[in-house]
DNA sequence: TATTGTTATACTCTATAACTATA
DNA sequence: TATAGTTATAGAGTATAACAATA
């Protein structure tokens, strides 16, 4: 579809483009957004990378430093944390726990809800997670100085903090 | 499934999460991909809610810009500007071609391409797409000074140039 | 034979509505 | 009735294979 009537171009459909003497987008430059994106793409795409090698995914990674530093949440808490729907949360634990590497426990007062804990091996695999994804950091910013990271970071954080 | 066999948790599993006195999510802190992620999700979703106005994503707003900048360029190249697959191109341009904001010609030396041109609406669109594109990246970064956007452009810029 | 654009397809991610079991 | 978790489902976004027309 769609090969059909043809709006009055703009510019002479006879002019070539022009060679590539800079990147094609270089117009969208000034934009914080069009950048963060960019930049968040190689970021993320690095360490799913490394993160395969454990055939886990950032989400994954994530939601087990979170388990750990909150141990004993609801889910409902993960889920917000983890900016995802209750849904979401629920397939995500469901392979960590078949992973063997988290476990939920009922809730002694409210026995509709679970605690959700690390296991021994999710939180030997954690330590492991956190150097790999450091450095997996360190990597993909390869370019930027270490004060460099702490000003980005900083930056970051006052963004959406 | 998955309500079956329990790992044994590595904490008490009696000890309650603390009191909300903080981000769940602090010990992911000092990781750049980590704030990348939570601070691109911001910026874009205020953007696409901008867009929504229009009936665009924020992809074909990139594209029309990446197509004003080089008119006449082929779906190929359109695509690996985008980073996305050819076959994602055909879509992108047949909903932009159907709302006559774009045009493909076929190319007189190589009949199997196309040069891709904006038309005379798409020209005056993206004239207003790009200044409402620049007050979404201020209204989701209103937190930082202008001397602080200009610090994060360029520390973006050198991590995905 | 290789290349441009296309179709069909599938897999992930994300969001919503509806269900259950507890409260 | 309200809430925690769950199921089912549908819609984006993304990736791959296979095909048509042209080179």
């Amino acid at each position: 579809m769609s090969r059909k009537s043809s709006p009055t171009p703009a510019a002479d459909p006879q002019a070539a483009a022009q060679p590539a003497d800079g990147p094609l987008d270089a117009s969208l430059d000034e934009l914080i957004g069009y950048a963060l994106r960019r930049a968040q793409l190689k970021v993320f795409q690095h360490l799913v990378s490394r993160l395969g090698a454990f055939d886990l995914r950032p989400a994954q990674f994530t939601a087990l430093a979170i388990i750990q530093q909150n141990a004993g949440l609801m889910q409902a808490d993960l889920a917000r944390s983890l900016a995802i729907e209750p849904p979401q949360a629920v397939v995500l634990l469901n392979k960590l726990e078949s992973r063997g590497l988290a476990v939920r426990v009922r809730c002694k007062p409210d026995k509709r809800s679970y605690g959700i804990f690390l296991s021994k091996a999710g939180e030997t695999l954690l330590k492991q997670l956190r150097e790999v994804a450091a450095q997996s950091d360190l990597d993909a910013t390869a370019a930027l100085s270490a004060e460099e990271r702490q000003q980005l970071i900083g930056l970051l954080h006052k963004i959406y903090r």
